[in-house]
RNA sequence: GUCCCUGUAGCUCAAUAGGAUAGAGCAACUGCCUUCUAAGCAGUAGGUUCCGAGUUCGAGUCUCGGCAGGGACGCCA
């Protein structure tokens, strides 16, 4: 990657300078290499210099000066400019720009590919709602925000695994299973109540109902415990069905179902417990089992089985993340909460330390909540109220491309008004198509190329010297840059933003710059331009899980 | 009361670890279809980046103090 080559360069042409005397002896600091925000200024630049000034107690330009002097030349770059009141300028020479769509249409869909990763084994856990009902509107942002990144990491080098946690234990599957149980029974006229803290919604008596055309009455002759057990499981697998194909109908998939039980069945929360135990972190009061969290950081200690004697929630994912790094052994793992889990982040740092583990191998994200709008009026989301926007609503109502767009459009750290009335409205303004018309665009002048018999495979691109054609390959080499910022930072709503941004470079292209016409040489030259642009579209669309269409 | 997130154009949001003149989309206004898709292009207008101090060559970005909105502070998950 150049940015990469150029801070090389640089650091390597700051490091002779001090040798030879040029600048001081002073420490050098981590030497950043951007994209100037107003193109006059080049293609890169370095605010090296500036950040020097203060220890080197010398001039600013001065020192651009002489760190300018010992870069060497090189191919990709035309000249080097000192400019006030500090930076260090690069432009880029339109040759080796030019040349670089060849290197795009060599490298394929493979274009934008990076070694960031090195193969490390990450795993990326989100969604993981409690399969309790069907989901709203809310977790489709943490399913596209997971499933994007996913993608990314993928591009950047990482090995990443994708993994939803059914908490198929606890409290909360019991109170969705005796519901269950109630509306089963009410089925058949028989007196029932919803438990205290039982669902309410709507699709509970849904799913009482496919039992009871399934199963008959065969649940009302078992004894109560039974039947409660065995009319969840029924309904557990039902809803995890339903779950899946909601994500399914977003483009999102995963690699693994992990079942919290199993960390009771398997022995690992025992394993983690006694871990715990073992380094000396567990105590015992009030009847109950703690963690000492407050050791480890954390503002309080928080209890791991109840004076019942049920674990928490907590104790299992204590379980589940050793499970994450000790058993399954990924160097990494990232998980993605809502913000109502913002208060268990400390909690799992203090565990990861005192399981021994590098609380930095744990990365959480946190997203900010939706709130759902139909013009002006608010729409509450409650499962237990059973009044809700489903996921699969919004879906079928905007579509899946637009609902990837707009969610992965929004920083997490943001709560994000989703207005139902303008997201359906928008459907022809809104900021997908225009970028899929642009892919689209592109097909077209393919297409036609093939209807004509064009072979473009020699194309010489050194005649691609305009200004929007230099824009445009400008433009498309980001994607690599853009891919690693996106996995380092783990932020991908830098793509919605990158995708717009080369729509709207090539649409100008286009308006400008005839692909198709009676000189061949050119027009070979610019199909190989016009193929590089879609591949770059294509990735860009397909890292953000959307369909890149080829008609419009 | 304590902790976390947010506050940027009329609206929805960006701003690439502190960089050069704060940018897009929608909405508004003015032009542009006889050639590869007008779901497009070119342009105009729109800002005290919530307020106040501080840090430094430089602050939307960092620190402190306010104000406003949201979330969390359970032997719920």
């Amino acid at each position: 990657m150049l940015k990469r080559k150029l801070t090389t360069l640089l650091e390597q042409a700051a490091a002779e300078a001090r040798r030879e005397g040029m600048i001081p002896q002073i420490e050098l600091p981590d030497i950043t290499v951007e994209h100037p925000q107003n193109a006059a200024h080049g293609d890169y630049a370095s605010s090296l210099p500036l950040k020097l000034a203060a220890n080197a107690r010398l001039n600013p330009l001065e020192i651009a000066e002489r760190i300018t002097r010992f870069i060497p030349p090189t191919p990709e770059v035309e000249k080097v400019v000192v400019a006030r009141p500090g930076f260090i300028n690069f432009t880029l020479t339109s040759h080796w720009l030019a040349q670089q769509v060849d290197s795009i249409l060599e490298a394929g869909e493979m274009f934008g590919n990076v070694g960031l990763g090195g193969g490390l084994k990450v795993q990326l856990e989100f969604v993981s709602v409690n399969p309790t009902g069907p989901l709203h509107v809310g977790h489709g942002r943490g399913a596209i925000l997971g499933d994007t990144l996913s993608n990314v990491l993928r591009a950047a080098g990482y090995s990443v695994q994708k993994e939803y946690y059914v908490n198929d234990a606890g409290t909360q599957m019991e109170a969705f299973y005796r519901s269950l149980y109630a509306r089963y029974l009410q089925a058949f006229g028989l007196s029932a109540e919803i438990p205290p803290d039982g669902y309410h919604g709507e699709y509970v008596t849904q799913i009482s109902r496919e039992i009871v055309a399934e199963k008959g009455d065969i649940f009302c002759r078992l004894p109560e415990p039974r039947a409660v057990a065995e009319i969840g499981q029924i309904g557990l697998s039902k809803v995890l069905d339903s779950i899946r194909s909601d994500l399914a109908l977003l483009g999102v998939h995963f690699d693994v179902w992990f079942s919290e039980r199993s960390l009771y069945e398997g022995g690992q929360y025992q394993k983690a417990m006694s871990l715990l135990r073992d380094r000396g972190y567990v105590t015992e009061r009030e009847g109950a089992v703690w963690f000492s969290s407050s050791e480890m950081g954390d503002d309080r200690d928080n209890v791991l089985v109840r004076a019942s004697g049920a674990p928490t929630y907590f104790a299992s994912d204590v379980a589940y993340h050793y499970n994450k790094f000790e058993e399954r052994r990924f160097d990494k793992v990232i998980d993605i909460w809502g913000a109502d889990h913002q208060g268990h982040v400390p909690r799992m740092k203090a565990v990861l330390r005192a399981l021994g583990l590098d609380p930095s191998r744990l990365e959480v994200i946190i997203t900010q909540m939706v709130t759902l709008k139909r013009g002006d009026s608010e729409v509450k989301v409650s499962k237990r109220s059973g009044e809700m926007v489903t996921l699969r609503e919004l879906v079928e109502e905007v579509g899946a491309d637009a609902c990837r767009f707009v969610f992965l459009s929004r920083s997490a750290d943001s709560q994000m008004d989703f207005d139902l009335e303008l997201a359906k409205k928008q459907s022809a303004d809104n900021p997908v198509y225009y970028v899929q018309y642009a892919h689209a665009r592109i097909a077209s002048i393919l297409r036609l190329a093939r209807q004509r018999g064009i072979d473009f495979g020699h194309g010489d691109v050194a005649l691609l010297t305009s200004g929007p054609e230099l824009a445009l390959i400008r433009k498309m080499l980001e994607l690599p840059e853009l891919v690693e910022v996106v996995a380092e930072r783990l932020e991908p709503h830098q793509l919605p933003y990158f995708a717009q941004d080369l729509a709207t470079t090539f649409h100008s292209f286009y308006k400008q710059c005839r692909v198709i016409s009676n000189d061949t040489a050119l027009t070979a030259a610019r199909l190989k331009l016009v193929e590089a642009a879609r591949i770059v579209f294509s990735r860009v669309l397909h890292l953000m899980g959307m369909t890149a269409p080829e008609r419009m």
